[in-house]
DNA sequence: AAATCTTGCAACCGCCAACGA
DNA sequence: ATCGTTGGCGGTTGCAAGATT
């Protein structure tokens, strides 16, 4: 049997979006708003998935995007979220406004993933790299470094502490991260009496076990200015 | 100058969870 | 409880541009 295909494929167009299309699709939005990726593309006159167009607002259109180079902060910030979070791209852009979480995965993955192997740090566990992995890591980079005159990552003998301050880094790291429940719209008025039924923020510090000295959790004694939040660390 | 290789990014694909009928 | 639909996410691919040979 198998899932329905979520558009009609025979009609529509894929690759590389055009002037025009770009156009049809801010135009469109701008005048209906967001929302039933499906249906827009045959109201906005578009021979388009309904997911290829919401991707490439979400992407490229939307305003308020943050275009150009990552700053050295957003680094570390990435850097840092990916160590606690892993590969939640999605969760990572939310802290970064005006960055989107393909941005992010592609920058990971073509910049950062690098920079920390040049670093001797395991870029999925975000501890040091076995030794002969390094080692292997560590003739690559230079072969690297030699042909683009870049200074050579620093190997000690004792590579016992390696990248693995980067756990404890993580830890001083402020992440009053904050999960924003989806903006309230008329037309969602059922789910947000709800929430509002429901009124109490959920505390992922507390529900993930993610403590820090072994001290209560400040929700628990906190009177949340905001409710209608997921608190992912004790702030 | 041409051919080949590498890199970076936009876009696609498939899976999954939430939701409503 | 089940099933179909939809939106969202992460992994992967394809292609254009730049770098190298």
């Amino acid at each position: 049997m198998g899932r329905s295909p979520c558009c009609e494929k025979a009609h529509t167009n894929k690759g590389a979006w055009s002037k025009e299309e770009d156009q049809k699709l801010i135009s469109y939005i701008k005048a209906h708003g967001e929302g039933c990726w499906r249906s827009l593309p045959k109201a906005a006159g578009l021979l388009r998935c309904g997911k290829s167009c919401r991707l490439r607002w979400i992407n490229y259109l939307r305003p308020n995007l943050k275009r150009g180079n990552f700053t050295e902060e957003e680094d570390e910030l990435i850097i840092r979220l990916h160590g606690l979070l892993g590969n939640k791209w999605s969760l990572i852009a939310g802290r970064l406004p005006g960055r989107t979480d393909n941005e992010i995965k592609n920058y990971w993955n073509t910049h950062i993933k690098r920079k920390l192997l040049s670093q001797g740090v395991d870029p999925y566990n975000h501890g040091p790299i076995h030794h002969a992995m390094a080692l292997e890591t560590h003739r690559a980079v230079a072969i690297q470094s030699q042909s683009k005159g870049i200074a050579e990552p620093n190997f000690g003998e004792d590579n016992s502490d390696g990248g693995c301050s980067e756990r404890g880094d993580n830890l001083e790291l402020d992440l009053n991260l904050s999960i924003s429940l989806p903006h309230y719209s008329p037309k969602c008025s059922d789910s947000h009496a709800n929430l509002e039924a429901n009124k109490r923020s959920i505390c992922l510090c507390c529900h993930l076990s993610f403590r820090q000295s072994g001290q209560p959790c400040s929700c628990l004694n906190s009177d949340d200015s905001n409710p209608l939040v997921l608190r992912l660390w004790d702030s």
